[in-house]
DNA sequence: CACTTTAGTTGCATATTGCAACTAAAATTT
DNA sequence: AAATTTTAGTTGCAATATGCAACTAAAGTG
């Protein structure tokens, strides 16, 4: 995977891999609404082009931020999967709504906010190992199906 | 200012104002090197092309998330400044620069990460407020020589 | 009054994103 | 087992964003 740098700043580095218009969402199409597979994540709200979602999970795993594997009886179907790197962006993600929630809602009208907000500020560290163990048990479901 | 959003989703929408390759790489410009004017932003590390810091200041102030004005005694210089709606994106610098130190390590040798990590670590809220109260402190300074 | 600084603009090339139609293999239905 | 549907893409083309390099105009400086 070529990497490509722009300077030696980590902000503006960690911005060279996840500043775009796509990656974050799908890593929340993943992290937050249980899609795993390209017609569910292609089926979301966002529209997401079937071309721009072919090249942006490629690229995901060539960053190793997702992981692509099949089912032993379905040789269809891939699973798309979070690898650690990928999940930690969950911080990323909290903050990315609370400051929606904070700044949208009066110039988005139709912004669509539950009681998140809420239980990140009652206890942030909780919510994201809650979103992390939640979404590691689910994908060992779904790949481990036994054990 | 014609904000465009995909759609309802929180996440996806401050993407849609935050998500592409250089807004948040300005507000870093601003915030954590302390540079205030068209020409220290283009000398960065960066090496921004004039024309897209143009756009992107542009847009940005559009989106209230910097302001632009001029000092009394001089009417060549602009002093761009962040809002608070633009100084409330500094959580979401904390967290790329975290992200950054935990996984780009390896693959950018040159990065450059400072002791801010274990600052972090250590109290985050407060190296937020910190960030936040020195560069009001600053800005006002520039902006409000006297007083 | 010449020179430099500041904040851009302009023209053109390349890269990214987006749309719509199409495809091929695997799985499912009849 | 043949036809249909599902899954995961590909392909061609248009539009938008980003990038490079040279240029400019107004303001400030020596």
């Amino acid at each position: 995977m070529e990497y490509n740098f722009r300077c030696t700043c980590p902000i503006t580095s960690a911005l060279d891999v996840v500043g775009d218009r796509w990656i974050l969402v799908i890593v929340k199409l993943m992290l937050l609404e249980g899609r795993y597979t390209f017609n569910t994540m292609k089926e979301s709200d966002e529209g997401i082009a079937t071309n721009i979602l072919t090249a942006k999970l490629k690229l995901m795993e060539g960053y190793e931020l997702i992981r692509k594997e099949k089912l032993p009886n379905n040789k269809k179907t891939n699973i798309y999967s979070l690898t650690d790197r990928g999940l930690s962006l969950t911080p990323l993600i909290i903050e990315l709504t609370l400051w929606s929630d904070a700044h949208l809602k009066d110039v988005h009208d139709t912004l669509k906010i539950g009681n998140e907000v809420e239980l990140i500020n009652h206890d942030r560290e909780g919510v994201i190992a809650a979103i992390k163990s939640q979404y590691l048990a689910k994908m060992k479901d779904i790949l481990n199906p036994d054990t």
